[in-house]
DNA sequence: TAATTGTGAATTGTTAACAATCCGTTTGAC
DNA sequence: GTCAAACGGATTGTTAACAATTCACAATTA
């Protein structure tokens, strides 16, 4: 017996969640390069598998790579560029769940309520990282039970989207945004959790 | 005087670009793991650029990766993602195209043509590999002309598109599509091009 | 024979050292 | 004084060796 495959995340694949958390929740600024060495001892490995980790970060469009020069925080996309992501978002995730709420079990419902207490938890005390990858988290859910296929492009969206996430502060508004697409979800009601999706991808 | 920006591609870009146009001209199958060190001998680097063309590739939804598995070949979409992606790759084609359709200059009309003068040879000699490439590359001008920060996504979707690309037998077809899309835009006629565009995405 | 457990080669993951490049500063010429 | 070339530290890019893991196959047991 062995954990499930899911749980058994790579090295990168921490570091990848735990810096994009800190970038989109503000943490770092781009003025600043990021320097490989202080986060290899920071994490406590080589410099390897940070780079990978940056390298992926780049290519989701939280970072920015310029060769010999190594990376930066990435701006937010222009209006333009937003509006068009917002509605690709959107009809993405309207598709995944047309496409799994059928199919979910009660074992996904209570997922998705330990996703949106810890949500809940992070907005009480304030952990802006926390919050950002709560939010990730719970939508991420929904696209992997339709389709892990469409996983990393849904996340190079969103990561975009919310390169300006200004809206960070309204921590109530957060949490209830969420509770309506858990509860929708657990309801199996396919147009009411499009529907809590769509205000919730602004 | 040095070369333009795109022009100096890291050996990563160029390893990225050949290993793309070869999975996706149905060159390798998804049966056998893609060994690293084979690949570091073809193009005389070590693992490491190796490994990192691999991983990006593998995010690009060409390759999947599986932890200390390696990579194989990844499936075609299934037909429901298909569609969305389809839609979603019309969606970027063509905003892009208004984007950046007034601020093109006769230098880029001339490097359609050039593109498409390489890939009218790649169809005559059947470079399937080459064939690719050059029909990637072309959209992928447009849409870089547009947004360089929209480039990675709409790669990960056409990439995903081109998995099955059982249509890349039909060669005056695809040429004559591509040329509609260059006459269209020297034309500066966006909805000749938007036209163009969506009837070459299939 | 069928199932299971060792065993070792092959492969991926990680590391540390070395090479190449960048960038701020100093030096020097005019 | 101003500008440009050269130096040197800091940083990224690459490599080869080593560690950890996987996989195929043989050996063992029931």
């Amino acid at each position: 017996m062995q954990l499930a495959e899911q749980s058994v995340r790579s090295m990168r694949e921490q570091i990848v969640d735990t810096l994009r958390a800190e970038v989109l929740a503000g943490a770092w600024t781009n003025h600043a390069p990021v320097r490989e060495q202080a986060l290899a001892e920071r994490f406590g490995v080589s410099r390897g598998p940070i780079r990978d980790a940056l390298q992926e970060l780049s290519r989701e469009g939280v970072l920015v790579y310029r060769p010999n020069k190594g990376v930066r925080v990435n701006t937010p996309p222009a209006e333009a560029e937003r509006q068009l992501l917002q509605a690709m978002r959107r009809e993405m995730e309207s598709f995944c769940l047309s496409q799994c709420i059928d199919q979910l079990t009660p074992t996904d419902d209570e997922q998705l309520a330990d996703i949106l207490a810890e949500l809940t938890r992070a907005c009480d005390s304030g952990d802006l990282s926390s919050i950002a990858d709560c939010d990730l988290a719970m939508h991420r859910y929904i696209v992997r039970s339709a389709s892990s296929e469409l996983e990393a492009i849904w996340q190079s969206i969103a990561s975009r989207l919310l390169m300006d996430y200004s809206r960070i502060d309204r921590f109530d508004q957060i949490v209830s945004e969420h509770e309506a697409i858990v509860e929708a979800v657990k309801q199996r009601d396919l147009k009411s959790a499009q529907q809590a999706i769509n205000a919730n991808i602004i």
